[in-house]
DNA sequence: GCCGTTTTCGGCCCGACTGTTTTCAGTCG
């Protein structure tokens, strides 16, 4: 599947025709098809055998020719034209922060400079200043912007983000000015990374909170500060928007800011073609200016002829469509879990006994627990003759709780499919996950084959972690994640969410194709430590970014019809 | 370059902030 190597080019040749000036929408329409590109999940060398280039959305006769090129040749005629004026690598310099297109050609014209150390030089030398439009401050600004993209990770994970939205919401919730706050952007849609914060505060008067805003501790640089918009950059070098607008805005800026891009303009266009206008303050009629919505969300949806769309699904993935005519998931809440399915103790690599991690499930108010510790060959599973005296505390902590703990395992995948443990010792226990922990760079076609292999063993219930990646860390191992779903619809064999928010895996793109071939789910924090059984807010959140109901999820069951589930896979 | 329950030509999401301008271009989200 080629379609990530085809959108990189159509987002390539959109960077150097927008450096070279060509009309703007020309370059949209490339950024566009690349977007849509990305998102599809038949692979696009399929589209081209058949033909049916023109049946993507965006894509017409030039982009589909350059696409067919790409696939025989690697590269199209188009982007070397381009990257003859303007070299590919001119690129990067779009990464620095204030420094678009025009100011590349620019910096390529006047002074042949091409990389971002190139740039720190002639900024440093003055030879900058020299250029048209560019004064003292401008060239401060590059070198700012030079120095935070040598420290730049790039986006950060959802977790983290999220403890920084919370402080800066409780440092300016209290102001008498604030009638509403609200972090909104991708963080509210719950995405699993976050590129910057963007927090919408209703008031009448924004000038105190912008001020207190700017001024706040851990502010590194203040990046833009007016009466609506103030943008500063934190010292861990995450940058954190706010916003603010009228009571009676809120709804649509609140909507407006919560995006996703995608979303926004599918939702504007609808809105066009029923003769009204979406903008931050509102909802109006294009004939007379007229304000028809926009102090809350759901007016807004309303006023467009839709029902109000949770954050999560906002990613142009088809609930616009789904609004329209009804159709939209009843997601899971996190109210709708019932108990938690994987989970580590101090017999393995865990930091709290049998006991502590069932009562922090029974303050979570769940009614189950399932305690499902490492096997051999981790360092530190638990080693065969162990499993009985395992066995025997949880079975008298359960009664001595009278709460139920399921009796578990989460057992290694060999490379060759094998689990490293006993099939006698696994038939006692109550529920099996099964997962890849060591050798994770074998090749697709084998690293499919062992997976498959273990699920194809009745006694496994749960594939844990499907893909491996740690977020920012390390990337997924490669597999057919198509043929998973296959096998695990085949065998009645659960795939995971798991939301430890280091991983979320699988991520959301998987899960909603899992929860559309309609097999099983199960959301797991692989809690190591009692607190970790919170982490079940990321978990239902990749659900819900992945269309779940609470049907599509095993720990939404009761204890006895989760029994029942976890024995009929062994007939 | 793409697209069409107003259009096969003429639009394409749109507003805020900054810096260098003296009326606006560039960048960003």
């Amino acid at each position: 599947m080629k379609n990530a190597e085809v959108a990189a080019m159509l987002e390539e040749t959109a960077d150097l025709m927008e450096i070279a000036g060509e009309n703007p929408f020309k370059a949209r329409a490339y950024r566009k098809a690349a977007e849509t590109i990305s998102a599809l999940r038949e692979p696009i060398e399929e589209l081209v055998k058949k033909k049916q280039l023109h049946t993507i959305e965006g894509v017409g006769e030039s982009i589909a020719r350059d696409i067919a090129e790409f696939l025989q040749r690697g590269t199209t005629t188009r982007l070397e034209q381009l990257s003859k004026k303007y070299p590919t690598q001119l690129r990067t310099l779009l990464e620095i922060q204030g420094v678009g297109p025009r100011t590349v050609a620019m910096l390529y014209d006047k002074l042949k400079i091409t990389t971002i150390d190139q740039l720190e030089e002639a900024a440093k030398s003055g030879k900058l200043t020299k250029l048209p439009g560019m004064g003292e401050q401008k060239v401060k600004n590059i070198l700012e912007g030079i120095q935070l993209w040598r420290q730049h990770q790039g986006r950060i994970p959802l977790y983290i983000a999220l403890e920084i939205a919370e402080r800066i919401v409780n440092e300016l919730k209290d102001l008498e000015e604030v009638e509403q706050i609200l972090p909104a952007g991708s963080l509210r849609r719950w995405k699993e990374t976050v590129g910057d914060l963007d927090i919408l505060v209703a008031t009448r008067k924004s000038q105190p909170i912008m001020e207190k805003f700017v001024n706040l501790p851990e502010v590194q640089k203040v990046l833009a500060h007016g009466p609506t918009k103030s943008s500063v950059m934190m010292d861990n070098n995450f940058q954190v928007d706010l916003r603010a607008v009228e009571p009676e805005s809120f709804g649509s800026a609140s909507q407006y800011f919560t995006g996703s891009k995608a979303h926004n303009i599918a939702l504007r266009n609808l809105a066009l073609k029923r003769g009204l206008t979406v903008n931050e303050y509102g909802v109006f009629r294009e004939a007379n200016g007229e304000k028809i919505a926009g102090e809350t969300e759901e007016s807004v949806y309303e006023a467009i002829g839709l029902i109000w769309i949770p954050p999560e699904l906002r990613e142009d993935r088809g609930e616009i469509e789904a609004a329209m005519n009804g159709s939209l998931p009843k997601l899971i809440t996190i109210e709708d879990v019932r108990g938690e399915t994987h989970s580590h103790t101090k017999w393995s690599d865990g930091f709290a006994s049998v006991e502590e991690m069932a009562k922090a499930a029974m303050k979570m108010g769940y009614e189950y627990i399932a305690i499902t510790d490492h096997s051999p060959p981790m360092g530190w599973g638990v080693k065969p003759e162990d499993f009985p005296k395992l066995i025997r505390e949880i079975r008298m902590t359960s009664e001595k709780l009278s709460f139920p703990i399921l009796a578990g395992i989460e057992v290694d995948i060999a490379p060759d499919g094998s689990l490293y443990m006993d099939e006698d010792i696994l038939k006692q226990l109550d529920i099996v996950i099964a997962s890849v922990h060591s050798a994770m760079k074998m090749d697709i076609d084998s690293m499919t084959r062992r997976i498959l292999r273990a699920m194809e063993n009745p006694l496994v219930h749960i594939i844990g972690h499907p893909t491996g990646r740690i977020i920012n860390q390390r990337p997924p191992y490669e597999v057919r994640i198509d043929a998973l779903i296959d096998k695990a619809q085949e065998n009645g064999v659960a795939l995971e969410i798991n939301a430890s928010p280091e991983r979320l895996d699988l991520n959301d793109e998987n899960a909603k194709a899992a929860k559309e071939a309609g097999i099983i789910l199960s959301i797991g924090t692989d809690s190591h430590r009692p607190e970790h059984l919170a982490f079940i807010r990321f978990g239902v959140a990749i659900a819900r970014r992945a269309w779940c109901e609470p049907q599509n999820i095993l720990n939404t069951r009761s204890y006895s019809n989760l029994l029942d589930w976890l024995k009929h896979r062994r007939i």
